[in-house]
DNA sequence: ACCTGAACACCGTTCAAGT
DNA sequence: ACCTGAACACCGTTCAAGT
């Protein structure tokens, strides 16, 4: 054995990353194991750590690709809807549709990351991405209220979008346990709705004279 | 060594959940280990085996314990404050500083647990308490809204406590990234506010008659 | 009866050795 | 040069054996 030069370390990379996916699109409570991903792959578990630092660095990679694709859908979204009230409407449902759809995938997003690498490119890559995913919410509550100061909505869009991401959390996790299960489309419906109310209220209330 | 009999059972399970929260105080980001609570309360790992059925069992006693406790503040904040809208800022500052308080607590909450264990009493019991906290929510929107469907408030409290418990995630994530830091407690008031804008702005609407 | 700690089957990670 | 797989230091969990 030893030396098969079969395919390019962005190739053994991609491999892996793809390893990754089938084994959490398989069964999304399974646990991802340097060892699993391997076999899944076809190589040895050593090929892994000639290719990523550890195995945190792998999962970064998936999850930068995630981000990738679904910012790429939400994208996608917000060009074909009508007006930024429906795409709001339109960006929440396609995130709870990808947590819905591939929850292995969504889980390993929130996949608590070590401390122990640095800085690094990827890990900056990724957080650059939902960082874009913020400033798409952003973009659209602008247009919503474009005389609001731009800080005022920074901090709407983050909060709505985190408040999106705690439905689906809080959701999944209570279908988990099999609990009375509240429909998360319904509950990020209701959320979204009454935040754009409460957001377009509160503007007119300040644009409104004092009495 | 063996034979000692200086705790109880119970007592024993004490020390257990002491040294788990010991270990999570002392810091956040500590993998819980057998042998370090094991170590902590100053059995070998052996005797936690014969006081709980696995890791899983007693970190669910733990955040049994530490829900009860943050049920408990809830009550006593959702006393001490002046109407349904006061209470529910209220409440939701209680939520955040517990979060930001005992970090190390508060992450244990979101502990996946595995499915290993069946419908036990302990599982129930911490589930419940987290329904009793969306009950208290509930309560508070009651008052705001009395008029409107139970079933509707329902939704909306899940879908607001939910939001809540997003924001303090994404928050506490991003600080784990030494990311550009957005208040926790910011975010959280900007979202009750403009939620309970929205909520009431929607009973007005529908009060209001047909144009 | 109560507790221990060695043992087992797993991890992530490394690195000398095979081709 | 490329990849292997045994080795190491850890896990969670069990259970025969000590007192």
């Amino acid at each position: 054995m030893a030396r098969r030069n079969d395919h390019s370390r962005k190739q053994i990379r991609e491999l892996a990353i793809q390893a990754v996916l089938d084994v959490v699109d398989s069964d999304e409570d399974a646990t991802i194991t340097a060892r699993s991903v391997a076999k899944g792959m076809g190589y040895t578990v050593g090929t892994l750590y000639l290719v990523f630092r550890n195995l945190d660095d792998l999962l970064l990679q998936v999850n930068s690709k995630l981000l990738q694709h679904l910012y790429g859908d939400m994208n996608v979204v917000a060009q074909n809807s009508e007006g930024p009230r429906d795409t709001i409407f339109e960006l929440a449902k396609c995130y709870v549709s990808f947590a819905e759809d591939h929850p292995g995938r969504w889980q390993l997003l929130s996949h608590r990351r070590d401390n122990t690498l640095g800085h690094d490119a990827v890990e900056n890559e990724a957080d650059n991405i939902v960082e874009d995913i913020f400033v798409l919410v952003q973009t659209e509550l602008t247009r919503l209220a474009p005389t609001r100061d731009s800080k005022e909505i920074a901090i709407a869009a983050r909060a709505l979008w985190s408040a999106i991401h705690g439905i689906c959390i809080v959701t999944a996790s209570s279908h988990l346990r099999r609990r009375a299960h509240y429909d998360a489309r319904l509950l990020v419906h209701t959320l979204v709705h009454t935040y754009l109310s409460g957001f377009m209220f509160d503007k007119i209330e300040s644009l409104a004279p004092r009495s």
